[in-house]
DNA sequence: CGATCTTACGGGATTCGTAAACATA
DNA sequence: TATGTTTACGAATCCCGTAAGATCG
């Protein structure tokens, strides 16, 4: 007792053209072929469907029962595989990221629009937030994959390098560091400097670069386009990302590159390590790996 | 690209085993039947379902939305597969007949309810009416069949002999014609006659048998049951079909056989030409036929 | 090295199409 | 007799199971 849907076909062919040559014909196959079809199904579900002579072709009262059922189980059917088929040439599908907020705010939303307009029929998810919690996104499913500081290698997670970011220190440009030739963490040192909260991979970096100095904090906020206001205010200076300068474009601001001994900060694209993307997510991927920062050499 | 419930039935299997050894034995194949199955529905899907190394087996993103797809597909389609087998089996159907008033009042009942008893998931359906409306009933496909006192063979509609119906005279037991050893329709006609409506069968065959006679009518009403109220109370007497005295049970009454010339109904089971019964109504035919009134020889 | 999925391949069942047989208006 | 369904049968296809191969922990 083994039904296909194609004898489900058959028997909706047969139903709306109550002729078994016809019928046969629109399903591309000979006659004798689908009246065996159709034999078979009666036989499995062990009723009558039709009731026929050589001149007439009618459906019995279970027949007519069996056309409504017939007829929704293969509207479900077709239904669930074009939605598949979709997903497959990337009409339909969801992609799920969680990144770093200096990305989600700088970097993405170019990308994500060039993305969206692309493949308009993919949803899109984004999480802006820290490496740890971005990790725990991967880790539990919510997201695809991660752009984060943390090289999460683990049995469970996969790690790649994205990109490398540098930094740069902001201040007024009225401010005495404004003029400075070349400044060193001694020299920053000296002024009062706007943090980003302890568990951001940026002040991590920062303070690991700026050892044994140690910035004076006079405030310590979440998000750098506080931090933006904060200097701009004159509150103090800071050390930012060059991936998130764009939130401190400013005619009052002093930008400027700060090589100091390994403030690079290195970036990572974190992902299940069994688990391959769905195909929007690949497709993502791609689009994103294409366009990311700045490349650096694979570890 | 042709999937088969099969495959969404192993589909389903390795969804909740994430095994396939233990899925493939679930489904009663080898481990590599059932491999090719399911590689065999990713490429009709043109998407990969399970993300799967030697060690583990999981569901892809895709996977995870064709799993509820499948189960409501698969559920739908076992819905209607045992919906047919119930009605193979008489657990389940519908049985729609036409009838004349007096079987439907006095015959049917007790064939009715030991039917149901015996197959208490078939709905039933009755339709007690004259007998033009029983075939109209039948050629319009509201009812499987009918029993009706007209012998419907056309080129649509196949009557059978179902079983013939004599008459009783009904007086009161105070009345004259009581004590009358044999009545004749001559002797009858001398009193007010209680009469069914003149498109009754039981009126053609009362008006056809007493022929030249008329009978004096003081009464013309629509149903048996208000004839038995009149004669009851004195207002005439009638001569009605033997089936339905039941009707007629009253000690007020006397209730004798009359057998003019003639005065044979016969009643039919009319049917559509070319239309098989479903298994329902096969089984009700069965049984009806197996308890109808008093076989006649077939003609 | 062991457990598990994939691939290779021969045999058997299924299903197809052609053609003849059959049924009905 | 003409039209249309069923049956018969050889051929192509599909599908299964055994067994060897590959892969990951």
């Amino acid at each position: 007792m083994n039904i296909s849907t194609r004898q489900l076909r058959a028997f909706i062919a047969l139903s709306e053209n109550r002729n078994f040559t016809r019928a046969a014909s629109v399903c591309h196959l000979s006659q004798s072929a689908f009246s065996s079809l159709i034999r078979q199904l009666e036989e499995s579900l062990k009723v009558r469907l039709f009731d026929r002579n050589t001149r007439n072709v009618e459906l019995t009262a279970e027949g007519r029962e069996f056309d409504l059922s017939a007829r929704r189980v293969l509207a479900e059917f077709d239904a669930a595989v074009s939605n598949m088929h979709a997903r497959a040439v990337l009409e339909r599908g969801r992609v799920s990221i969680a990144l770093l907020p200096s990305l989600a705010a700088d970097w993405l939303p170019a990308v994500l629009a060039g993305f969206h307009a692309a493949h308009p029929g993919i949803d899109l998810a984004v999480a802006d937030v820290l490496s740890e919690p971005c990790i725990e996104r991967v880790r539990s499913g919510q997201a695809d994959f991660a752009l984060a500081a943390i090289r999460a290698d683990t049995p469970e997670l996969r790690a790649e390098p994205f990109c490398s970011d540098g930094f740069h220190l902001v201040c007024r440009k009225d401010h005495p560091l404004a003029a400075h030739p070349k400044p060193r963490p001694r020299d920053v040192a000296a002024w009062p400097f706007i943090h980003l909260s302890r568990t951001s991979s940026v002040r991590q970096y920062i303070d690991a670069a700026t050892l044994p100095q140690a910035m004076p904090a006079v405030l310590e906020v979440d998000q750098l386009a506080t931090v933006a206001g904060m200097v701009e205010a004159g509150l103090g200076i800071s050390v930012v990302p060059s991936l998130a300068l764009y939130q401190f474009r400013s005619a009052k601001l002093s930008i400027r590159p700060v090589k100091w001994a390994g403030l690079t900060r290195r970036i990572y694209l974190v992902r299940k390590r069994d688990q391959g993307f769905s195909a929007a997510a690949e497709c993502f991927y791609d689009w994103a790996m294409a366009r990311r920062p700045q490349p650096i050499k694979s570890a």
